[in-house]
DNA sequence: ATATTTGTAGACTGATTAGTCAATCATTGT
DNA sequence: ACAATGATTGACTAATCAGTCTACAAATAT
């Protein structure tokens, strides 16, 4: 019943079928079942709301990222713990993964400060520097590396998104795909 | 002084800088030079533009993808060809690969018809289907080979946005990354 | 109990938008 | 010369939008 939250997660259902722009404050006001001036009481602009939610979006996949993914295990299956949450919360939060890609290749996304975006990517760019130091991972730019990652990632959410596939059957393919970027890697 | 075309060219250069929704029609009249009016006279409306504007540009790409691709070389430099081509669009034409992947990840994509879509992607799928078939591809689901293949230039081609590179170090980061991409799917 | 802040409502406004329309202008064929 | 056709114009409109404003209710502090 919070109505900060409940304008969150419907103008995430409205921006992912809508587009930004083509879904208005008022539509998501009502649909949230509050009054227009309550949204801006919460978010001063629409803009503001949109950062909002991209980083409430952004942070909760984050933390799912590195979730159960105890420091004691091998470099590679840190790793590939870390990709597999990514692809599952992917396919869990479908809107949620879309909107940060509507979100990414968006005018909005470059209005986002440079140190915010780099101090997001810190610790993902520290652990691949880690498996390049251990001889692990080949010898790259880290940017590099890092950039082929996510791609790698959104690509196979994508398809797997295109088709039904069984919880068996989607397992296998994140397992294979998973070692297709291994060896790619190393 | 085509205006049809001033038009599109004008309305990419808007489209990219703000966004669809953010670019109001009399906007790119303007700045394209024309009259209200003659904006709906050659498109009867504003998605209707916006839809011309994608297929003109992703014809665009596909043109020069297959540039000088002679059906002689062995399959890895007929792909290699198609590989380093679209890149190199992608460089030489940024906002035009920009605004297709705002496209594609914008709801505007689903509007397209299935049949439109894998219309335009059977020729390359063809191409994988043939790799495969002659064994130098790895045996998996042409859609996921062919999605992962459009992520990896993605990738890429963010990269090398990234930064500044000489076009030697360019030439070399294009090499390299089709090595990494070919051994991954062989 | 009273004052102060915070949350909520929804009518309202000024600006902006997509799209229309009636009227010219340019080009071509006859 | 004269139609006829299509290109071009820009003022216009009806609708929509982001954001404001005033009022009141609820909670919290004094």
């Amino acid at each position: 019943m919070d109505k900060k939250e409940e304008i969150l997660k419907t103008a995430l259902k409205l921006f992912v079928e809508f587009g930004f722009h083509a879904t208005p404050t008022s539509k998501i006001a009502k649909e949230a079942g509050v009054a227009n001036g309550t949204l801006f009481h919460y978010y001063k602009t629409k803009d503001e709301l949109i950062f909002a939610l991209y980083a409430h979006t952004k942070s909760h996949l984050t933390e799912y990222m590195y979730a159960n993914a105890s420091k004691d295990e091998s470099l590679e299956l840190v790793f590939k713990s870390i990709y597999t949450n990514t692809i599952e919360w992917a396919q869990e939060n479908k809107p949620e993964f879309y909107f940060i890609q509507q979100f990414s290749t968006s005018p909005f996304y470059g209005l986002i400060s440079h140190e915010e975006i780099t101090k997001q990517a810190k610790p993902h760019l520290d652990f691949l520097q880690d498996g390049i130091k251990a001889a692990v991972i080949k010898p790259m730019p880290v940017d590099l590396l890092y950039t082929l990652i996510n791609s790698h990632i959104a690509g196979i959410n994508q398809y797997l998104s295109s088709q039904e596939f069984s919880t068996d059957k989607q397992k296998k393919i994140i397992n294979e795909s998973f070692q297709l970027l291994w060896d790619m890697i190393t």
